[in-house]
DNA sequence: TCGCAAACTTAACCTGTGTGAATGTCTGGT
DNA sequence: ACCAGACATTCACACAGGTTAAGTTTGCGA
């Protein structure tokens, strides 16, 4: 369940229709590499990206560099606006990207006249810390081919979801450098165990795209469960999400 | 600025009221290693760690375990209870714990009876979400001795805040197993890893205990950087979180 | 106060992953 | 069709941290 559908099934026509608006009337495009948020920052705009992958990171002083977090079209960055003084990560461009970039009183107008897109953004919040978790016990646990295979698998998944059977393909616009830096290894060892999930007929990889052969097996190999990616819940969000982040409201 | 210090600044006094008269007609104890929580499960209860402190993990099939996240006494371990229907992660109890459990309705009550209490919950987990992302570059990008000390002076900061100078000392509840599960490390490493940090003089630990001689000292070998803890901010929660968790009402 | 389990320490050895650097190969823009 | 820069690949070597297996100390419950 894309948060797409999600925002399909759970806003009114209308506000859905001014969701819409929104974002178009507040679309930027940015070259790959461009920051969009620096650690430090005070937040001024609801980013949502359209087109193009999205980094989270951070850094420590000498450099080191970790991403924390993956944002895919049609999701938004995060909700600091709302929220946080000072931004405690940076936000970057990772190809090209259209990103909507929505100012405070915009954002706040939207939000009160939408009852329940609070409800929809909290939500994304819920699942994007569910996955910030997994990519904790990602990096602290696995060895490095498990944790590209289920790098592989989360990306997958939140794409096209998990396949019953077989598998399938999809975008992949990270380079083996930046894979490095979301796994916590280095580019060299990355491009060592992809050659090696290659050998095993696991994946293929080339020209951005994955190609996953069985899903179940790669699925295996990255011991992945994508129960943290809550992807069967979001029916249940309205009667869930509601109590605390807004009230559904269809009239 | 810890928890109770925020509830005390932003609820109203009979909300406040409410919320303590809640904690205790709730409270529980539960002896070392049990499970609060089991991943998968439905949260059936809103939890607030009284006493002794609380361990959120997760495990692969084959038993590695990677510890996501310490709460310590005053915070809430979560709000899956109005969000998840399955939770994606376990909890337990690290030492002999007092938690209360607020069941479902009574929860909903409370947040519906005081409006202040969603934000300042909304504030826990915005500034847990932060420390996730800390634990993330953490675990991916530090040094083994860089990891230890870093998460030292966590605790040492959500306890005491950060000394304008000097050192002090606080609770460390932790077992160097368990320091090993929250660093990714192994228990055999964490214990050469706090010989070193004793050797050089940065550290003192026992009786879970930590003696910290010189914060400023610690926190330069671990590249520590407090803002994520977010301290400085609650005072302006209100204003902030307002518009998507609640609103204020001081009345 | 004893006794046992949990926690910590030490040691020897091993391996997965990091480093640094050179070379090869795409690919998108003009 | 070509070029420049970005990416991927390969290699030789180093070392941080893992593994296994004993000890030793500590602290808590009976």
């Amino acid at each position: 369940m894309t948060f797409n559908q999600i925002l399909n099934r759970l806003l009114t026509p209308r506000e859905r229709m001014n969701w819409e608006a929104s974002l178009a009337r507040n679309a930027r495009e940015y070259p790959k590499g461009t920051d969009l948020v620096r650690e430090g920052e005070r937040p001024a705009a609801l980013r949502v990206v359209l087109s193009g992958w999205v980094q989270k990171y951070k850094q420590l002083p000498d450099g080191r560099r970790q991403i924390l977090a993956l944002v895919l079209p049609g999701q938004p960055c995060d909700l600091d606006l709302f929220t946080v003084v000072r931004t405690d990560h940076s936000i970057s461009a990772i190809r090209r990207v259209t990103v909507a970039e929505i100012g405070r009183q915009e954002a706040t107008a939207l939000i009160e006249q939408c009852p329940n897109l609070a409800m929809v953004l909290g939500w994304s919040e819920i699942v994007a810390a569910a996955v910030q978790r997994e990519w904790t016990i990602n990096i602290g646990q696995r060895s490095a081919i498990e944790r590209v295979a289920q790098l592989m698998c989360e990306i997958f998944a939140r794409q096209r979801g998990v396949p019953a059977a077989g598998g399938g393909e999809c975008d992949f616009l990270l380079t083996q450098w930046q894979l490095a830096e979301a796994t916590g290894l280095t580019q060299v060892h990355v491009n060592r165990t992809v050659q090696e999930l290659r050998r095993r007929c696991a994946v293929e990889l080339r020209n951005l795209r994955l190609h996953i052969p069985d899903f179940a097996q790669l699925a295996r190999l990255a011991a992945f469960n994508p129960a943290y990616l809550h992807l069967g819940e979001a029916d249940l969000v309205a009667e869930r999400v509601g109590p605390l982040f807004g009230r559904i409201d269809r009239s």
